[in-house]
DNA sequence: TAATAAATGTCGTTT
DNA sequence: AAACGACGTTTATTA
């Protein structure tokens, strides 16, 4: 018996049948057919008869999506349940998350192809280049933001919420840094403000505020300037690199030492 | 020849050609195998060798899903271009758009199962219970934010952005109306500050600010009474119904028209 | 559980 | 092309 099931045009009965026993083993499932699907949750939607592709998969996430469009028409997020039943003319699929109250109803006519399948994948995924990375790096390498600068705590938590990078400059003063990974807007430089507002509840101090991004936003640099802000162009790129750098430079000093 | 063709455990070299053609006709391809993927735009990744569904649409939409979560694992938004060549033990499928400068690379070792669908799919969608249904409905029916409230204009551009409703009430005071689907945060709360103090850059006036929200969130009903401004509990489902009724008495009229 | 902010967010709309 | 806000946003993190 193959792991795999995959089977062209079968019947409702068969492919009913086939969908039990997958679901039962928590298989991979891919329907290819014509649809109607219903949808009743925070929102409520309704899409008439077309040709579509269903993913269910073995957490509970499950998937429809259109021959266009890069987000699914409908989807449950993971941990939802799927129930099937066959109807006179069709199959009734049923994918709901009770708690949320959230439910799709699929109408499916016919099915033009059916896949149950056992797939293994346990390899890490690894993306670069985030938000998180930029403060890695920072924090890695100070200079990237001046000479002598150091930081004393990352993310410390005040008011409004968390503040990307804390330390104090050159001359001993208090910086802020607002980090974002991609164009700093004026809503980015108002967070800033918050926080550095919200340091400054009680005696007034002198604090620097630094917007580091790879760009700004039109109107961010006259806000900026407004506030006595800076803005330090850093990439995600160039933090990435540094993380790759200091990464291998400790695995070498751990050979090197051995 | 059939519309689509379905195939198990193709060949690399015969997965190539059949592909190719699929490009070409614009169809609708599945692919579901053993792969590695690469990632190089905006951010970076790279994801080890595993099995997964990849899912190539006519509009340029690339997915790549893992069998596990909601989102793909790594993706491409419409226009994407494909492109696909025979290697020596695998095929390199890549995913790009030239404009944005982001690439997937995917080396498929081995195919499992491969689909290319001629799906047809024109139904029209309707998704209901959306803030802008909720702007509908109030407009509609604007006693649901009391009685003899008059809107003057709904989405009126203000500096900070537009404003969901304005109007008179009952007393001929000017009301800012803030919209929200789901419970209202702080943040929505300042939202509304903003665009009622950049009405009030001149002369001082009289401006009633309503938050309309299924409910609030935390420490939202503190700030509304510190600016003296007011929650009004509105619900999408009760707007969704009010619109279905609205319309389908327009429908009604229509006929006794007739 | 609620609040908060990031995301390769995406998508639509308007300037 | 840039700005801005909605989205059934989802997801992760933290109080």
């Amino acid at each position: 018996m193959s792991k795999n099931v995959t089977l062209n045009n079968p019947s409702n009965v068969e492919a009913v049948n086939i969908l039990k026993s997958g679901f039962k083993d928590h298989r991979s499932i891919i329907i290819v057919g014509n649809c109607s699907v219903y949808y009743k949750g925070r929102a409520s939607s309704q899409l008439g008869d077309g040709e579509r592709i269903i993913i269910l998969k073995p957490d509970g996430s499950a998937l429809i999506h259109r021959p266009k469009d890069y987000p699914p028409v409908n989807w449950q997020p993971p941990g939802s349940l799927f129930r099937i039943k066959l109807d006179n003319d069709s199959i009734g699929l049923r994918i709901f998350r009770k708690k949320e109250n959230e439910v799709i109803e699929v109408k499916i006519m016919s099915i033009i192809f059916l896949a149950v399948l056992d797939l293994t994948d346990v390899a890490e995924f690894n993306l670069h280049a985030s938000e998180k990375d930029m403060q890695e790096a920072i924090l890695l390498q100070p200079s990237l933001i001046e000479d002598n600068f150091r930081p004393i705590t990352s993310e410390r938590h005040v008011e409004p919420g968390f503040i990307d990078i804390m330390g104090y400059d050159n001359k001993n003063v208090l910086t802020i840094i607002e980090i974002k990974r991609k164009k700093a807007t004026k809503k980015d430089v108002m967070q800033l403000k918050k926080y550095i507002d919200s340091l400054n509840v009680g005696e007034k101090r002198n604090i620097r505020g630094i917007i580091v991004a790879p760009y700004l936003a039109k109107g961010s640099q006259e806000l900026i300037s407004s506030f006595r802000y800076e803005f330090k162009l850093i990439t995600p790129q160039q933090c990435s690199e540094i993380l790759l750098k200091k990464k291998s430079k400790v695995i070498t000093d751990y050979f090197n030492i051995k």
